[in-house]
DNA sequence: GATTTGACCGGAG
DNA sequence: CCTCCGGCCAAAT
């Protein structure tokens, strides 16, 4: 099995209005210390993909890049999904699986 | 093949 | 709240 494919189906699991953390996509996706590779997966993502790439933040619960056009988008589907935002900071209630 | 870069993480100060 | 630092891995230069 491809990295890349296991990372997409862990985030492919991500239920609708929770998110995870790179870490925590990459620790399920059964590859520790694989965070960043996660971050550099997603950015290679084709746009108008089915994944719900939104669904995964820092693990400060951040959106992810600063001043980026991606931050607004994402910031807005995920409150499309029912998710609440303090600033860039979402409520921890939010996380999925702890 | 070596170096830099990036949507990261956690601890320390 | 902030910055600094070392560790991490693959892709792009």
């Amino acid at each position: 099995m491809d990295k890349p494919q296991l990372i997409w189906q862990v985030v492919a699991s991500i239920p609708k209005g929770k998110v995870a953390s790179y870490g925590q996509v990459a620790e399920l996706a059964g590859l520790p210390g694989y965070a960043r590779y996660v971050g550099t997966t997603l950015s290679r993502l084709p746009g108008g993909t089915k994944l719900p790439w939104h669904r995964v933040v820092n693990a400060s619960m951040k959106i992810a890049e600063r001043g980026g056009s991606r931050m607004l988008e994402q910031r807005h589907l995920l409150e499309a999904e029912g998710v609440v935002l303090l600033g860039e900071k979402i409520l921890k209630h939010h996380r999925w699986q702890i």
